[in-house]
DNA sequence: ATCTGGTGGATCTTGTAAAC
DNA sequence: GTTTACAAGATCCACCAGAT
């Protein structure tokens, strides 16, 4: 909203942030988060991904708790990509969470990235509740209103904060390398390119990445 | 012992409203 | 009409607990 600040980001205390100074300045000795937006390229282990003959990665794809459906298609308008993470139109992935209707039981979340027209949609179908799916302009949108739920159903008072694209799997570098391998992904302006090594040493127990049943619910 | 997912909280970005 | 301040939402980092 603020071009001027776009354009030349001033080092003088202008932003809104420092405009909400708490009065009477509580002592902070946990200085977190030393860096903001300064996304850099890395080298990262990953497992090793099946593929089929064509060298494509084997769908779907259990990949930690996650299974990816789908891998969709890169967009090259603006705001399907940002520095860190790939929106693809078309990506479909399943995640176990929380029931929003039952507290007592876990659920299967079905996420999909849609096209928006002029942005990605981020759609959540749970399983116990497929015909209110959740749509939100964002990941972090569209998973805090489960998480709201779940906690609510719980009487739970967290703070119902959540990284959307980790829930949404866009996290995870074995997800970002196979997303990174989709055409037109390395011709994205802003998203700042990882180097990932499949078959790293990695070891635990969400190391190994296997191909899911079809059949998984 | 190591690794991953989940949780909590701090920080940053963006939108809106009010004042000049 | 422009600038400043406030507020809310989104994103990211660090820690903890559980599983292998």
């Amino acid at each position: 909203m603020y071009p001027q600040q776009n354009a030349a980001p001033p080092p003088t205390p202008t932003s809104s942030t420092q405009s909400r100074p708490p009065p009477e300045q509580p002592p902070r000795v946990k200085p977190k988060r030393l860096k903001a937006h300064t996304v850099t390229s890395k080298s990262y282990s990953i497992p090793l991904v099946p593929r089929d003959k064509a060298g494509k990665p084997m769908l779907p794809l259990n990949v930690g708790i996650m299974t990816v459906i789908a891998l969709g298609s890169v967009c090259m308008r603006e705001h399907f990509h940002t520095e860190r993470y790939i929106f693809p139109v078309g990506y479909e992935v399943t995640r176990r969470y929380l029931s929003t209707i039952n507290p007592s039981v876990e659920v299967v979340y079905h996420c999909t990235i849609l096209d928006g027209g002029d942005g990605p949609k981020f759609q959540i179908v749970p399983a116990d509740t497929p015909e209110r799916p959740v749509i939100a302009g964002t990941a972090t949108g569209a998973w805090s209103s489960i998480v709201k739920q779940a906690n609510a159903i719980r009487n739970r008072q967290h703070s119902n904060s959540v990284s959307g694209p980790d829930f949404f799997g866009l996290g995870q570098n074995t997800i970002k390398h196979l997303i990174q391998e989709l055409p037109n992904a390395d011709r994205l302006r802003d998203y700042v390119w990882q180097n990932f090594i499949e078959g790293g040493p990695l070891g635990g127990r969400h190391a190994a990445v296997i191909p899911a049943l079809p059949e998984e619910y």
